[in-house]
RNA sequence: CGGGGUGUGGCUCAGCCUGGCUAGAGCGCUGCGUUCGGGACGCAGAGGCCGGAGGUUCAAAUCCUCUCACCCCGACCA
């Protein structure tokens, strides 16, 4: 490609709206537009190096069996009625009717779509199992995009579907989903990704992998243990906490005037935060109850573990007319003297395995001094859980390494569904003996433009990406300088047409502008190497070549650089190989 | 959905508080000339219904009302 004729201008100063390193690049080097808020268009450097995450991704599904397929993006309101989703989905599932009031929906992911597939050409277990996926625009509504392709409204996905007949078969295709997304991961040049344990959220099923490009831009907070034996979302990290237990002391009432939060009423009584239990309410959403969580004061409360205990899909804060409607006094609320008939209670283990702590009295000004769960409060109906958020330092539940918080943008997933939609929808097999029974189903997604973005937050300096060469817009960046001078036009030119009869992807520099001008918008450009033809070393029969993101070059004779480019172009692609 | 902020050539912004000549700058773009290995310079140009609607006024980019769009923080997020 001529640069002179390439679409996508770069752009010298830094756009207002840019924050994160790989809005700022993908905007800057011409890679993408945006068209509205969510919302971009590929230029053609962008649109390359997605076609090339593509068929990496692409690749490695076939590589395990998977047959690519396209489904709408466009669907039927009636599909996911079918599944229930449609009344539990919020409003990032934009709904709207065609011309004859029928209620339809832009797809955000495509399970109830895949399972309609499914039912239709599927039938017996001699078919399975059976992978089916595919790279396809998804619409999210979402109340907020935000850091370019990171996260926007319109997006594409590779989206895969497993169907099995058994749970284990499901488990052992799994594995192999699992391996082939490490694979991807290597190809695409991300060099630190880790899968964590994550939380299924709205797709339901229960095993589920999050690969997170650890970054700090990202948006998802993940765990790690030091020694790497433990990683996790902190949505349902756990840590190996020890909680020791001491004589039991006498029940004592206390005045403390006016000390409502842990820190005040620890400060006024003279204990440490941990010596006390910090009772937390919560709302559900969806069916009003109330619930009431014990945890003790130094922790806080998980609130995507609470909706997990207590099956929940919304919780919220309870404000103060909800906790005095259920008997108790906010600021001083208790689990003494609790109606346990008006509230779910959940008590976290910190509490249930510490002795003597201060707890509320339900009563205004007064607090419990030397609570101990068992004794106290043997309620029957009561959730003995882990609530809590994990902390920096805390221990993992592997080694008892220490955790450390970090922060990864979540750049695919993985799920064991089980037979969520398959149930709901009617997608069932004949076995051997003719019975009828619901597939088994995992899905796997990875986020091509996520991917894009992510690639970049792991590789970029103070002038641009440095792009692996397995997804760059073009493996070799070809710079013309002086073209007026003697040789360097005819040069250049029969480099290039040498790199495109040798099946290398060259971006050729063919402005004739100021040397310096055409080096910076090759670094914002990233390409990983570059050639260099100007008048100084073609005098001595030499180019120069350059790769990205290094300071020095290196002189090879004109005659051998087709030759010897070729081969470093080929080890290159070998670096990223597994 | 709550809080904060911004809309002025392709990009980054000034001007607005305190209304007043033909609305400015830098970058980018076009032409000519001089330069030419890490973002050169001179000269001459093109390009803007100042987000939109309404209002106040002799006069509105500037003041008022409404509205739309976008950004940031939070809530939410397969």
């Amino acid at each position: 490609m001529r640069m002179s004729k390439l679409v996508g201008r770069r752009l010298k100063e830094e756009p207002r709206d840019a924050k994160t390193a790989s809005h700022k690049f993908l905007l800057r080097g011409g890679y993408i537009r945006m068209v509205s808020t969510g919302i971009y268009s590929l230029l053609p450097l962008g649109q390359r190096i997605t076609a090339k995450i593509e068929q990496i991704i692409r690749e490695e599904m076939d590589a395990i069996d998977g047959q690519e397929v396209l489904m709408p993006v466009v669907l039927p309101a009636e599909l996911w009625h079918e599944s229930g989703r449609y009344d539990t989905v919020g409003p990032e599932l934009l709904r709207f009717v065609d011309r004859n009031e029928k209620p339809m929906m832009l797809g955000m992911t495509h399970e109830e779509a895949v399972v309609h597939m499914a039912r239709t050409e599927l039938t017996s277990y001699k078919q399975l199992p059976v992978m089916i996926y595919q790279i396809q625009t998804k619409y999210r509504d979402e109340a907020r995009a935000r850091g370019g392709l990171i996260r926007c409204r319109e997006f594409t996905m590779k989206d895969a579907y497993s169907f099995h007949v058994s749970q284990e078969d499901l488990e052992k295709y799994y594995e192999r989903a699992y391996r082939a997304y490490e694979k991807i991961f290597t190809r695409l040049g991300m060099n630190n990704v880790v899968s964590i344990e994550a939380n299924s959220g709205m797709m339901g099923g229960k095993v589920s992998h999050e690969f997170i490009a650890v970054a700090d831009c990202g948006e998802d907070t993940i765990i790690l243990a030091e020694d790497g034996s433990y990683r996790a979302n902190r949505e349902v990290a756990t840590a190996a906490w020890k909680f020791e237990k001491s004589p039991e002391l006498p029940l004592e009432k206390v005045l403390t005037p006016g000390q409502k939060t842990i820190d005040e009423v620890a400060g006024f009584l003279g204990v440490n935060p941990e010596n006390t239990g910090k009772a937390v309410f919560y709302q559900n959403v969806q069916t009003g109850q109330l619930i009431f969580a014990l945890i003790r004061g130094d922790f806080e409360v998980n609130e995507v573990k609470l909706q997990n205990i207590v099956k929940a899909v919304e919780l919220k804060f309870a404000d103060d007319e909800a906790i005095r409607a259920a008997g108790c006094e906010p600021g001083y609320a208790s689990p003494l003297k609790i109606d346990p008939r008006k509230v779910l209670m959940v008590i976290d283990r910190s509490v249930v395995e510490s002795s003597n702590l201060v707890v509320g009295a339900n009563e205004p000004d007064y607090h419990y001094r030397n609570f101990n769960f068992k004794r106290d409060a043997a309620y029957d109906e009561i959730i003995e859980a882990d609530i809590a958020t994990v902390r920096d330092g805390d221990p993992a539940p592997s080694t008892g390494s220490p955790l450390r918080i970090s922060r990864g943008i979540e750049v695919g997933n993985i799920f064991q569904l089980g037979t969520r939609y398959s149930a709901a929808m009617n997608c069932n097999y004949l076995d051997q003996n003719g019975k009828s029974s619901s597939m088994v189903m995992g899905c796997y997604g990875i986020g091509v433009g996520r991917a894009m973005a992510s690639v970049i937050e792991q590789n970029y300096d103070d002038y641009g990406p440095i792009w692996p060469i397995t997804i760059a817009p073009y493996q070799i960046h070809l710079c013309a300088l002086d073209l007026k001078k003697e040789g360097v036009a005819n040069v250049s030119e029969q480099l290039y047409q040498d790199f495109l009869s040798a099946g290398i992807e060259v971006l050729f520099d063919d402005r004739g502008e100021k040397a310096g001008f055409m080096f910076s918008d090759a670094d914002l450009i990233g390409i990983p190497l570059r050639v260099t033809v100007g008048a100084r070393s073609l005098a001595e029969g030499k180019v120069e070549l350059k790769r990205r993101g290094e300071k020095d070059s290196q002189l090879i004779d004109v005659n051998d650089a087709v030759n010897q480019i070729t081969k470093l172009v080929s080890a290159e692609f070998a670096k990223y190989q597994v």
